[in-house]
DNA sequence: GCTGTAGAGCTTTTT
DNA sequence: GCTCTACAGC
């Protein structure tokens, strides 16, 4: 007998019996009935219990359809996996599944993520079902981390050598702008952007510079795409190196020449298994076809719905005709989920339901009923940030962990309201995205380096250091340097060694040279005797960088060398340099280390993946979200990856979600104002509570606001063209009302908590003082725990005592 | 070779 | 409105 069918039994009962509690009281409208596929307690219970007899107990939490892609092994598997279904918990369940029944060894079995943080969970929670025996298990990764790992083994087969250097954009840039240059392309019409982007695209469509059409070859510079293509790639041959895209792209290319190189990894992978399936690009699809079409053991996992990265080469139609390219495919839906209310899926289905294209999931759940959805109207954006300030402090005094509500915003942008108002009011936050922390100057300076001190024919590195402090080495000196590298055939680095012994330069520049290339010399010495870490910490000193950055008193000099601090302790785990570059190049991520409880504040995109109690989505106004560029651009596609990226937004939420819109906003430095988004209006009524509010608008307005006047007089008068200012979605605010005196009490109740803050006694006008964003300053007033700070490279401030403290 | 000023540009960005 | 880049002038 099923040993766990007790532990299904025990929850489809206390399923009933929250329903019978509290179920009453909100018993599924027809909405809720049509949205979500609330199944009677009874038959659930019936349909749930396995036919088979045989399942191993560590299965049994596992629901049907979980346990039936756990289960079947054999032949391909498409799982339609809907936001917080517990995928995650079904692939890993079947990875340690075919390890433990011994159906492959771990290194028998091809499982890609898109990301390290993806790829290192998965490992961890494998590893734990079967009890660590995954440790080794060597094909578990990213696409480019299992890429450039094949590729390190055949290398030689597109004219690489297997030391390599991965490149990351900002090089690839960089490269592309000097290509361009040599070769009298107008930079002005023809940006390096550009042509990043399209090679890009080629890229993703697994495209060389021989396969471009006419019309792929006539996009840039009047048709001289595939030229400038193939210089590029010859470039890049040249430097031993490639970029992000060359990692699928060359493995498929040798997959394509080289049959039995493709014989060997086919024979090799018994099983494979793809985490995102709707993310893939044509060059990843044609990869892991290539792979699996012999053994035709190959799983997918992913969610149509969730599909928000079709910008970036992904292309839904991957998963939607994944049983024509796997005839027979077993399709396993997954459609209980674990995470969200009934309301926040209501809503979110609601929402997704107007979309045309989809494989159709009915997304259900017996958590218990949770408060409706809110959609709460501002004036402006500033209100937006302080309502959200407020709601969060609330929380905070009912004693929920800001750990647990995140921001989730549609653009990079509209972080910045956010941060304002929360150093304002002291509140911890933390903002996830922008610059990751390879990307970051001074780290790269310091990559840079080793880099060089690693593969001396790194031209990309050295050109970026050469005068990194600065040490009177400009565009001149780099010239002759070119020149002669040209001329002698060598790499920049063994140039300038040359060049510093003749007298082809004028003495200084030879004498800063010779002493930058003893350090290079000296430093790769080193290399081979000391830890990588070490090494950084020496080539830092030597080389001025640190001296810099001292000298520099502004807060992001102080940054940058905590930093720095932070890349020598990364270090320290890696034994040879050439293993801490590799991994730097594909794996190393920004993970902020984890200093007590912060608001998360990130873009939609970031968010896929993760899950919050709470979770604010602000900006909801046409223009903003949906974004101006898909409306103006991309047709009615491209509104419903928005609409796709509005569902996996509001999916985010485990318990509360708030969608606010401003009827003004800021953009770009002009003021707007804005209509609320069409996607509020599709939310569907029943599950969501609307609220306005206009207290931020009468300071902008007028001093004297009277309580009788219309607030939505400003709406019109803003823009009297636009009936539509007052279309549904203000409407609807409308007819909820406002209530100016609640606001006017909530408005003190958190003043309250700002203002009761006692001043620091340390800090007195006249001090100078450091604050950890805006720097070095001198305090100019004091009021309560509000310091006014005259920053020296920010400005004036207004700012919390508490993120202030003495200077030196 | 360094420093100041005009001009463009500005969604999302797993690697 | 802000920030990054390119070129002119010192």
């Amino acid at each position: 007998m099923w040993k766990a069918s007790g532990a299904w039994a025990r929850r489809s009962l206390s399923c009933c019996a929250g329903r019978a509690s509290d179920g009453l009281r909100i018993s599924p409208s027809p909405p809720l009935r049509r949205t979500l596929a609330f199944p009677s307690c009874s038959h659930v219970t019936d349909a749930a219990l396995p036919a088979t007899t045989d399942v191993p107990e560590w299965l049994a939490r596992l629901n049907e359809p979980q346990r039936e892609a756990v289960m079947t092994t054999e032949g391909p598997v498409l799982m339609l996996a809907g936001a917080g279904t517990g995928k995650t918990a079904a692939l890993t369940h079947r990875l340690a599944h075919i390890v433990r029944e011994r159906l492959a060894w771990p290194s028998e079995i091809l499982c890609v993520t898109f990301t390290n943080k993806a790829a290192r969970e998965m490992r961890e929670r494998v590893g734990k079902l079967t009890g660590g025996a995954l440790e080794g298990m060597p094909w578990l990764g990213t696409f480019h981390s299992i890429g450039a790992k094949m590729l390190r083994r055949h290398a030689e087969l597109v004219d690489l050598k297997s030391n390599y250097t991965i490149i990351d954009t900002d090089d690839q840039l960089r490269l592309l702008k000097t290509l361009i240059r040599e070769n009298d392309v107008d930079e002005k019409r023809w940006p390096p952007r550009m042509l990043a982007g399209l090679i890009d695209g080629w890229k993703n469509r697994g495209l060389n510079p021989g396969d471009l059409d006419a019309v792929d070859n006539e996009s840039f510079a009047n048709g001289r795409g595939q030229e400038m293509y193939r210089l590029y790639q010859e470039r890049l041959v040249s430097l031993n190196a490639c970029d992000f895209g060359d990692l699928l792209l060359h493995v498929l290319t040798i997959f394509r020449k080289h049959s039995d190189v493709l014989e060997q990894y086919r024979k090799r992978f018994k099983y494979v298994l793809v985490d995102e399936y709707q993310d893939t690009n044509a060059v990843q699809y044609l990869w892991l076809r290539l792979i699996a079409q012999s053994r035709k053991n190959i799983c997918v996992v992913g969610d149509d719905d969730q599909s928000i990265y079709s910008w970036r080469g992904a292309e839904v139609a991957n998963i939607l005709r994944f049983d024509k390219d796997f005839p027979g495919a077993k399709v396993v839906k997954l459609e209980q989920n674990y995470r969200s209310t009934p309301q926040i899926l209501a809503a979110a289905s609601g929402l997704i339901a107007a979309n045309s294209q989809r494989l159709g999931k009915t997304l259900w759940t017996e958590l218990p009923e949770g408060p409706k959805v809110r959609v709460i109207g501002v004036w402006d954006a500033p209100e937006e940030a302080r309502r959200v300030g407020e709601e969060i402090e609330r929380l905070e005094r009912e004693g929920l962990s800001l750990d647990q509500v995140a921001i989730l915003v549609r653009a990079q942008y509209q972080t910045r309201e956010f941060e304002d108002r929360f150093i304002q009011i002291g509140m911890n936050y933390r903002i996830v995205g922008g610059y990751r922390f390879y990307e970051r100057a001074e780290i790269r300076d310091a990559l840079a380096y080793l880099r060089v001190i690693a593969q001396p024919a790194d031209d990309l590195a050295f050109e970026r250091i050469y005068n990194q402090p600065k040490r009177g080495l400009g565009a001149k000196t780099l010239e002759k340097m070119h020149s002669h590298a040209r001329r002698t055939q060598q790499p920049l680095a063994a140039a300038a060694l040359e060049l510093a012994d003749s007298d082809e330069l004028p003495a200084r520049a030879r004498n800063t040279i010779a002493e930058l290339m003893r350090g290079f010399l000296r430093w790769q010495e080193m290399s081979e005797a000391v830890t990588p870490s070490e090494l950084l910490r020496t080539v830092l000193e030597e080389s001025g960088y640190d001296a810099m950055l001292k000298a520099d008193r502004s807060a992001e000099a102080a940054g940058r060398a905590d930093n720095l601090v932070e890349l020598q302790r990364a270090m320290e785990e890696y034994e040879t340099l050439g293993d801490f570059l590799e991994h730097v190049a594909l794996v190393m991520d920004a993970d902020a280390r984890d200093d007590g409880e912060k608001v998360t504040i990130m873009t939609m995109h970031a968010a896929k993946g993760l899950e919050f109690d709470h979770v604010f989505l602000p900006g909801w106004e046409e223009g903003v979200f949906p974004s101006q560029r898909s409306l103006d651009e991309g047709g009615l596609a491209s509104l419903e990856e928005e609409r796709r990226l509005a569902y996996v937004a509001i999916t985010r939420a485990r318990r509360r979600c708030t969608i606010l819109h401003a009827a003004n906003r800021r953009i770009f430095g002009q003021w707007n104002s804005s209509i609320p988004s069409r996607f509020v209006e599709e939310l569907p009524d029943e599950h969501i509570e609307s609220e306005t509010t206009m207290t931020g608008g009468r300071s902008l307005w007028q001093a004297n606001w009277s309580e009788s006047e219309d607030p939505f007089a400003h709406v019109s008068q803003s823009r009297p063209d636009r009936s539509s200012a007052r279309g549904p979605g203000w409407q609807r605010a409308l007819a909820t009302g406002y209530d100016t005196k609640q606001q006017r009490v909530k408005e003190t109740t958190r003043s309250a908590a700002s203002f009761a803050a006692k001043p620091r006694t340390d800090i007195a006008i006249g001090d100078r003082v450091f604050h950890e964003k805006f720097g070095y300053g001198e305090v100019m007033g004091q009021e309560g725990n509000k310091l006014e700070i005259e920053f020296d490279k920010a400005g004036t401030k207004r700012v919390i005592d508490s993120f202030v403290s003495g200077a030196d």
